[in-house]
DNA sequence: CATAGAATCTCACATTATGAAAAAAGAGCT
DNA sequence: AGCTCTTTTTTCATAATGTGAGATTCTATG
């Protein structure tokens, strides 16, 4: 495992472990993983694993299904997850963005953070015309790579992190319209050059999108803003006001 | 700390500790907590605390505000809210329920679930008549005790740790409009009683409640389901009804 | 009802976490 | 600015905590 994806922090080896399992676990979708998988994945020891697995069971951090024996996230994650959105973290930062920016564009607008390979959604406001997305709803995601919002993180990470993280996803991108390692390499170079990313019909046929990383100055991307649209609404400039109303909006929220 | 608030898990102290922290953190409020705060309050060695607090920052489950050097929940927690919630978690498994109840009554409904000695909520549909509510909009909280989702989760829990959450809480009540640590009991005793917690206009005039707790069998009450409507709806068997209506949504999500 | 595969438990061992104490960094006050 | 008090951060010797190989128990499947 390279060093950026996992930082050891001085003496808390355990710890350490148990969010590697959460990572894990939060990966792994519905069905939730078992023991061996997770212990496979993660490297440990099983039996290290199961009785940090076990604990974290016992604080509902996560939860087990005993006829399948998987593990899932867990309610108090729930819990956490409902705070964590109310106190002054990301999602409040954006709430104001996201509403103006579907306000003055009349088109759907997405709140993606980064998280492992992944793009996550973390907030949506729907716009006036139901348009298709990757995405889907809250807590929906795509691979790193596809997408506006996706592509737009991915392109500010370090150069051996974004390799990493699409060689990861290789496999991944097959499942999507003209998606090809190439082509992400070249959307990343033209999304440094122009500050933000664009998708123009070829992901989804008819629909468009335009998306920006929020930048802390020091700080790797953790999130980004985006749009969804149909192609139809585009015009001459209209991309570049998109680009442009999405800068105002982040510039406002690293200003904070 | 009595037994039941944190049971010590075999071989992972430091998770346990964390998970202190976590909470305390959760429970902070927007404004966060010191360092100082959180070693008080989690009876942890300064030291101790600072190193854990450091990781978890590291692994952005807590984030820090460099300028006041305090600890709230971080973005990752944010994700796995959302993972959460999208998971075979509780509030999937309730999304139907609440959904159904509010159209077939036409009032607001609510799921909360337990945390520390909160009520906290998870997700909500609101009905036709816009009313007030304790509890806000999801991820608002009210003390255990107050309101009638509350209630129904207090109720049910061992009869010491009721006390102990009572009695934790008893400075809380006095915010709140005829609620004293008697009336808790008494509204306990009823609830217990009728199988369903019911609150009509003490807490809010004019409003009114109905609560019940989702009981998976062997575990305590951790979630609860709850109307909230005006007491002009209120005629003769209209409590008894909504408390019918609960208890059909909650064997069905209990059953599954 | 065997059998393989997975999960759980045990325990001797040493790595990891601990916390007292010292150092550094801020916050107030005059 | 200078001084004092408070809070945060780092250090390091010590031992308690976590580790993982292996034994045991459980469970699904042919």
């Amino acid at each position: 495992m390279p060093a950026f994806v996992q930082s050891p922090s001085g003496g808390a080896q355990l710890l350490d472990r148990a969010v590697i399992l959460l990572d894990l676990v939060a990966d792994g979708g519905v069905e939730g993983l078992s023991l061996k998988d997770l212990a496979a994945r993660s490297g440990l020891n099983t039996a290290t694993c199961h009785r940090i697995l076990n604990t974290l069971v016992g604080h509902k951090l996560l939860a087990r299904d005993n006829q399948k024996r998987r593990y899932r996230l867990g309610a108090r994650m729930a819990i956490y997850g409902v705070r964590a959105a109310r106190g002054p973290g990301i999602i409040s930062r954006c709430e104001v963005a996201l509403s103006r920016l579907r306000r003055r564009t009349g088109d759907t607008t997405h709140l993606m953070a980064c998280f492992n390979h992944d793009s996550v959604c973390l907030d949506r406001r729907d716009g006036e015309c139901i348009v298709p997305t990757l995405t889907g709803s809250i807590g929906g995601f795509v691979p790193l790579g596809v997408g506006p919002g996706s592509i737009a993180m991915l392109a500010f990470l370090d150069e051996d992190e974004q390799d990493y993280i699409i060689r990861a996803n290789l496999g991944r991108y097959v499942s999507y319209r003209n998606l090809t390692e190439d082509k992400v390499r070249q959307l990343i170079a033209d999304t440094r050059r122009r500050g933000y990313a664009v998708d123009v019909g070829e992901l989804i046929p008819g629909i468009a999108g335009v998306g920006m990383p929020i930048m802390t100055p020091g700080e790797k991307p953790g999130a980004a803003l985006s749009f969804t649209l149909l192609c139809a609404k585009l015009g001459p400039g209209v991309l570049e006001h998109y680009g442009a109303l999405l800068k105002e909006e982040i510039d406002a929220i690293v200003g904070q």
